[in-house]
DNA sequence: GTCTATAGCGAGATAGAC
DNA sequence: GTCTATCTCGCTATAGAC
């Protein structure tokens, strides 16, 4: 923790350590206030609740799991491969400087589902589906041009989505059991973003 | 919750019904209590702590993300598309009929890691790894025959896992997205073993 | 075995000095 | 803005009657 930080920075810095930790039920605001270097009641000066902290680390960080790949979905010079392998690496990329960012996401959210049905309804929720229309679009007219298979657009990128994100979620089980240590997942993760690719082409290519 | 259940037995269907939807920090004995009938003084008399009934629900469950399915690995009669076909089909029957145990378990490993490494050098540790060097040793062997690509054994055991569960781990905010229902997400998946079964065999086959 | 009542403690939040 | 002290409530756990 910089000392040059401003106390708000400093604050959000720790909460987000601890509630990505802990979860927000498993999170005390000593916790907080210890790791930011402060104490308890200048959390209630900044911030004015527990779940009011809790909400904007939530959104933070949630807007951050469905990385913006508009750019690269609107590319018209890319092919569908090119687009898969850049896809693959950019969030695997993202996912190894922030591997616990999608368990306390997805397990938040099914504890409590509310929280993000209030703010789809929000205008300026963070939560932004990418251009997906025109990413099933290109599918359908390279399938068309006989360049792929016909195939499930949808089940397509749910299957690399899951195969990006599942390691991470199962990250401390697999560690745990193969005596993996951090390194050697990195490692692992690193070789993954070809094994993936790969895979994933010879499963669509005619 | 029937009447004919024993004290202990309706305590225990209650409980994990609480703990898998609110987590351990978020489940208070009294939401048990409530769900199976009886009064929280009750509890601590059948389980002593919370955290000794919660052990018995966690190992219950945590023994159930990786079913048994050495009889389907060591089965000498079965081609690896058989055998990958019928394990997608098994996993995600199970997984539908039990959709929120893998995000209670990995949200709970990854909040307290150690829950997993006492239950490890526990001999009668419910967590058992399938017989994989079988698994893998047919994939070299299909392999040399030529009648699969050369692939990484263990990424494509990753892959087939995580096609399988990710699902069940974003679908509430898949469900919310999409505007799906349960009875949406049920057809989903069910339609999904084929399509993950054909998406496989694509990637694998020469 | 099952209940009511309550002990005892920990956590979120606030008051008020500096 | 930052701190110490404290209020208040809710939760785990136990005592003890039936």
């Amino acid at each position: 923790m910089q000392e040059s930080l401003s106390t708000e920075q400093k604050i959000l810095e720790a909460a987000s350590q601890v509630f990505i930790r802990k979860g927000y039920d498993g999170t005390r605001m000593s916790d907080i206030a210890q790791a930011a270097g402060i104490n308890k009641a200048l959390l209630h000066y900044y911030f004015r609740s527990k779940e009011n902290l809790f909400e904007k680390i939530f959104f933070t960080y949630s807007s951050k799991i469905i990385p913006n790949l508009d750019a690269l979905i609107e590319n018209t010079s890319m092919s569908i491969f090119e687009k898969i392998e850049k896809f693959v690496c950019i969030y695997i990329d993202f996912l190894i400087e922030n591997p616990n960012i999608p368990i306390f996401i997805f397990s938040e959210i099914h504890k409590n589902p509310a929280i993000l049905i209030n703010r789809i309804k929000d205008p300026q929720s963070p939560i932004k589906m990418p251009n997906i229309h025109h990413l099933v679009w290109q599918f359908a007219e390279e399938a068309a041009k006989g360049k792929i298979k016909m195939i499930n657009p949808f089940h397509l990128l749910v299957n690399i989505v899951s195969m990006c994100i599942f390691p991470f979620i199962g990250r401390p089980m697999m560690q745990t059991v193969l005596k993996m240590s951090d390194d050697d997942f990195k490692g692992f993760m690193q070789y993954r973003k070809q094994e993936i690719t790969q895979f994933i082409i010879d499963a669509i290519k005619i």
